[in-house]
DNA sequence: CTAGATCCTCCAGTGACTGGAGGATCAAGA
DNA sequence: TCTTGATCCTCCAGTCACTGGAGGATCTAG
């Protein structure tokens, strides 16, 4: 074989944090706050400094940024990264911090599902121009959706 | 009959500010913020300057919290408000507003389940006391999961 | 070897609340 | 009626999670 071909897979070539706000949809000062805070661990720098990431922050990025889209607070994203990062280990503590995210995120769900049939209902009924009221408020009001009572 | 009973129904006397936040959970604080930025009608005052609510201000705000908790900003809400304050009047705009937000909840309740049964394995495998890997991180940070491109 | 793009740090600004200071008002009991 | 504690008012400063600009260094393509 002649001398351009290299490895079978290309290495891993490290990512700018350009590259990685474009992967990932983060903006770039995003990144660099997630790494003050500690959402983020300490980027590796070049021997000019700038930062440097691979594929596992590009995961770790997306899942941070579908989270917060999710309205999920960056502690509790915290909490998600530390039992992904630490799997299984302190079972014990970490079930009950999975069952309180779990409970939460099926109480999303249902409100969402609540929400969109509602909204569903609104695009239904302006497609057929018909002028119907409108319950959305109704719906997300009802504490009925609420799995939690505490309010 | 004798001098006590009135009409039937009971009139519906005013809330005061404290009442209406403890009926949404909604703090006092947030309610004049929201009456501040319009996402809230200015409410009457009693004639000592008192801010006075009835039941349409609890449903309107039991919806704002809601959508807050699901992570809609305050200007789809505000949008959401004026489509069922205006019920089916100027169909024709509002109703790719609508569509835009059904879309979103849709993606949202599908990243939402895929999050849930990922936690809900996490769950289940901390039940059995077994170690096995986690992968939050890898259902969340899956593109696929995303309905709209634009990143 | 330049010129433009990209990076760095630092710091100030924004959106959506949250809470305290200082003062007025209300409602219930002595 | 008078007080006293709860609740309300406005104003303003602080927090959280970003977002963006200033000023300066570094990289990369022509």
């Amino acid at each position: 074989m002649p001398t351009m071909s290299s490895l079978p897979a290309t290495p891993p070539s490290p990512l700018t944090i350009g590259a990685l706000a474009k992967q990932t949809g983060v903006k770039i000062p995003t990144i660099r706050y997630y790494e003050s805070i500690g959402l983020l661990p300490e980027a590796p720098r070049t021997d000019s400094n700038r930062r440097t990431y691979d594929g596992g922050s590009v995961r770790r990025l997306r899942f941070i940024r579908h989270a917060r889209e999710l309205g999920f607070e960056v502690e509790a994203i915290r909490q998600l990264l530390a039992m992904a990062d630490d799997p299984g280990q302190p079972c014990r503590e970490a079930d009950l911090l999975a069952r309180t995210h779990l409970a939460e995120i099926e109480s999303r769900i249902a409100r969402l599902e609540a929400l969109r049939d509602e909204v569903r209902r609104m695009v239904e009924g302006c497609a057929q121009d018909q002028v119907r009221s409108c319950h959305v408020i109704e719906v997300l009001a009802d504490h009925a959706h609420c799995l939690h009572d505490r309010h």
